[in-house]
DNA sequence: TTTGTTATTGACCGCTTGGTCAATATAGGT
DNA sequence: ACCTATATTGACCAAGCGGTCAATAACAAA
């Protein structure tokens, strides 16, 4: 009926916001033409217009995903604390906060790292990501090795990482279905006693054997 | 063509793996009524004459999972060891190779956690179950908790447990869909070496401050 | 105004899906 | 052998899917 031209990028944005918001209310399984369209108020020819397949347009949306989550601006907030440990706090603190403050995305996340399973191209990417994410932690991670190589000997930084993703996904995977009876603070008090216990400077006043002998 | 009568109980089992093995090739997404019947070579309309809808289908699938699957079978040996780290270990290894031997099942799971999300009465399954996971570490983490009080001062046995089941769950997800990228022997390493300052017997030996000082 | 390019649409196609149903072959009790 | 139960099937249906295409509206350039 009305008709608007709209230049080719801005349609292709618009779009893709559409399809974001169908995969965040039905899921990937969701994920139709005809439900993009439809949620952008536009005929489904249309997309397939801009967007060739509909296998494009999950891709596009994954990078889309990846582009837009706000993913590590380590920068600011993080970089100020002088010790490694209180930036892996930080960190770490920062993570949890955005899988609350972003949950439409960190689970679709999850379901193309599902769907990554049967898809090889989605794989390689979800991979890359995961890789990536790791890499923010490495670096955190080798100075805590440097500062107390015996304790850690035969750890890398590249496990200790993966660890702390790990803790990451996990708490999102266990909180997310169920947000009212999950402990999220009782779990981040966890993780960070846990942490604490990793590399805290070894003064009479926390030493371990305090409260023994 | 040729038709054999089933018994009911053996049918529905016959089409519950069918099932499976279709879910664990194809995933959620493939798991069409037509699908599971080809696989059990038997006409779709007998598998809908069994399982009333394919809702029930998907449903009795995962409690076909949650039942199959070889979940904590802490008993002989895991009990052996007398401390509770060590258990502790024991429990994290088995859980770590089970994720290896049954990558299907744990996939799955997955999938269905996605799935949980626009689902209600699959969310609650999903969400028990992960709770009946953490429960199993549970008691271990009061153990550790009583040891030595003063070091986990405001941390619980449940933030622990969470913790635990992360650090699964989180090896799972970025080892399953990188296998030869992913580093799973270094991970576990560093899961051991975390959990092992936890509350590892405080002895010369082992102590943290003899390389300082 | 005319012309040419392109964004947009509705109609259409072939295919797959979940689900229903009458017809039929099978087994067991008599 | 007959009869009743039910397990099993192929045919059928409406709905939704991804994708194609000719027709058309909008816009920029001439």
């Amino acid at each position: 009926m009305v008709r608007r031209r709209a230049p080719e990028k801005e349609r292709r944005e618009q779009i893709l916001w559409a399809a974001f918001e169908v995969a965040a209310r039905d899921g990937l399984a969701g994920l139709t033409v005809r439900a993009v369209a439809a949620e952008a108020q536009l005929s489904h020819a249309l997309v397939l217009f801009h967007f060739g397949r509909k296998e494009h347009l999950l891709q596009e949306l994954l990078g889309w995903l990846l582009a837009t989550t706000s993913v590590f601006d380590v920068s600011e907030d993080v970089v100020g604390f002088p010790h490694a440990l209180d930036r892996l706090y930080a960190l770490l603190q920062q993570e949890m906060a955005r899988l609350t403050h972003e949950p439409r995305h960190v689970r679709l996340f999850f379901e193309y790292w599902a769907l990554g399973a049967r898809h090889e191209p989605i794989r390689v990417r979800i991979s890359a990501e995961l890789e990536r994410y790791r890499a923010a932690f490495r670096e955190n991670m080798e100075e805590l090795l440097l500062a107390e190589p015996a304790t850690f000997a035969g750890i890398t930084a590249d496990g200790l990482a993966a660890v702390a993703v790990s803790l990451i996904q996990g708490c999102a995977m266990q909180a997310m279905n169920d947000p009212e009876h999950f402990d999220t603070d009782g779990y981040l008090v966890a993780a960070r006693g846990i942490i604490g216990q990793l590399a805290a400077p070894v003064t009479p006043m926390n030493a371990r054997n305090s409260s023994h002998s």
